[in-house]
RNA sequence: GGCCCGUUCGUUUAGAGGCAGGACACCAGGUUCUCAACCUGGCGACGUGGGUUCGAUUCCCGCACGGGUCACCA
């Protein structure tokens, strides 16, 4: 048997960062068994446009590197696959069907209950300190006593006509033995009065239309299997393995996280200052617009707009909630596929740990080789206006030696704009940190200094790391100073800033004529 | 409130009836032209009360705390 396993989003405009992770579950299940994957569209509340809310989230997907196998296509507009459509809303004749056969085996029943008469039920059973069951006092038996209500002007509902004895007992692949008692369970409405089909009924349809073998989801949903489990038996199926997953709590808290709560997040020290640096980036491009409420990093989005690898965001993702063993925290793709399992994942839920996801792209990012970081980061440079684009030819080269300089610094492939961009702006619109060049290049003594180390850069021959190095040297045995009390001031005077990869690299990836410039303008307004 | 579930360093995890291990974070030292990175070391956890046992963090029961779920939402 062909595992096939399913991811079902609402097209909802963003990918949130919890379903991600239960999508990345099932996805390295299908692909570790040899099976497809596929994403069906729940959108049986939408009301508009649902190619546009779904088009973000199949853009992360695809950023991600989680391919689906059947549902829509890239562009949200059709269905790919053998069992389409995969648009739940494409799908009303299936559910229509599957009501009337759960109503012929009489396991549904029409239903008259008005609101207000459920409500008083509801409130006497509380009153009473006992579990809420309806009566099925409006339950239509047979076609003449729906008549009778409808001629009453009652509109009807389908319910589920569930057991009220025994016990639903089902295995959970992740969880164990579960039982739930069917007298605790609601006789659920599966078709509104409206005639449309509710979740629980074009979940379990679905489920069986497209071969899913394996019901991977979030804990949520547990609680509804008994009444799955009625509709699929039912129905005749075959039942699905189940898996419930713990869901992704909040940083430093154990409630779900959710979009939602994003400004309270945002007062959590480190995960504010994930989201700072990022918006930091993404200002750089020349996003005015960005808001906490359609940017963050509860969604998707914001790791690929700073430039994160999707690889580090899995990695740290597959271990939210599942591990191998006490010490392997690395995977790559195939490792990942190779080794996952159900078995272990774990009961309780895990929080998102801002500091934890940062460290698992720093270790990542220093695996990348120079040659692929180069149009990672020639991208961010020329979003940001600093490349033009086509790039010119010598820009390649020249990308290749920053970065190289740069070192471990570039975290996300946004950084580049951070630590590099004095290298790409003209030598009279360098901006100075104030507060850097009033420390370092202002003092008189600094800027006497710096005077003195322009005569000696005008003559260094070649203008190289190592030539560079020796008339540092030089100077500093000359003036009998330290390297600290020069070293600074001409990194401000030519990067603008005090951070950055080290200075003879800068000042020789500059050059010298860049560089004298930069002095002279620097030294003027120092005056 | 009913039902269901969970509880190991700050966070994430490993673990077995007999020394509680790793990672991130943090702290200290080293290295360094800044910032990173890197190296060495350190701090630091079994929610609680009973029971079973020679011995319980591990098995059992209660409690506490946390969470999920109880829609003509998905």
């Amino acid at each position: 048997m062909t595992v096939r396993t399913r991811f079902a989003p609402s097209p909802t405009g963003y990918l949130h960062i919890g379903g991600v992770r239960t999508a990345l579950f099932n996805w390295l299940f299908a692909r570790q068994h040899g099976g497809q994957f596929l994403l069906r569209i729940d959108d049986t509340d939408a009301e508009r446009n649902v190619a546009q809310a779904l088009q973000p989230i199949l853009d992360g997907f695809k950023w991600l590197g989680i391919d689906w196998d059947e549902g829509p296509t890239d562009d949200g507009q059709e269905s790919r696959g053998p069992y389409g459509p995969y648009f739940q809303s494409q799908r009303g004749d299936r559910y229509q069907a599957a009501v009337k056969a759960l109503l012929d085996r009489g396991l549904a029943y029409r239903d008259y209950a008005t609101p207000e008469e459920l409500k008083v039920e509801r409130e006497r059973a509380e009153k009473e300190k006992r579990a809420f069951l309806y009566s099925r006092r409006w339950m239509a038996e047979s076609d003449e006593q729906a008549a009778k209500f409808e001629g009453e002007g009652r509109k009807g509902v389908v319910r589920l006509k569930l057991h009220r004895e025994g016990k639903c007992i089902f295995d959970d692949l992740v969880r164990g033995r579960c039982e739930f008692d069917w007298d605790k369970e609601q006789d659920h409405v599966i078709q509104r009065a409206d005639g449309t089909c509710l979740y629980h009924l074009a979940s379990v349809v679905d489920d069986d239309d497209f071969r899913i073998t394996h019901v991977i989801r979030a804990i949520e949903h547990l609680a509804n299997t008994p009444r799955q489990i009625f509709i699929a038996e039912g129905l005749g199926y075959t039942l699905p393995k189940y898996a419930h997953l713990p869901y992704v709590a909040e940083p430093g808290s154990s409630q779900k996280l959710s979009k939602r709560k994003i400004a309270q997040y945002l007062k959590n020290q480190e995960f504010k200052r994930l989201y700072d640096h990022g918006i930091e980036i993404v200002q750089r491009l020349g996003r005015g617009d960005v808001s906490a409420e359609t940017f963050n990093p509860v969604i998707v989005d914001f790791y690929r707009d700073v430039g994160y690898l999707a690889d580090a965001v899995i990695n740290y993702l597959m271990l939210l909630g599942w591990s191998l063993d006490d010490k392997t925290e690395d995977f790559s793709r195939a490792e990942m596929i190779q080794h996952f399992s159900l078995q272990r994942v774990t009961k309780a839920p895990a929080s998102f740990d801002p500091k934890k996801l940062w460290a698992f792209q720093d270790r990542h990012m220093q695996r990348v080789p120079t040659k692929q970081k180069v149009p990672l980061m020639l991208r961010f440079l020329q979003k940001a206006g600093l490349v033009s684009e086509p790039a010119p030819c010598d820009v390649g080269p020249k990308l290749t030696r920053i970065i190289e300089a740069s070192g471990d610094r570039l975290k996300v492939a946004g950084d580049i704009l951070q630590y590099a961009d004095f290298f790409f702006v003209a030598d009279d619109q360098l901006a100075y940190d104030e507060k850097d060049f009033q420390k370092r290049v202002a003092p008189p003594q600094s800027h006497d200094l710096l005077c003195k180390f322009k005569e000696v850069l005008a003559t260094v021959e070649p203008f190289d790391n190592e030539p560079l190095e020796a008339a540092m040297q030089q100077f500093l045995q000359d003036e009998g100073i330290k390297i600290g009390d020069i070293i600074h001031t001409v990194r401000v005077a030519v990067t603008g800033k005090s951070v950055g990869p080290g200075l003879y690299d800068c000042l020789s990836l500059l050059g010298r004529e860049a560089v004298l410039r930069r002095i002279e303008r620097a030294l003027e307004k120092a005056q």
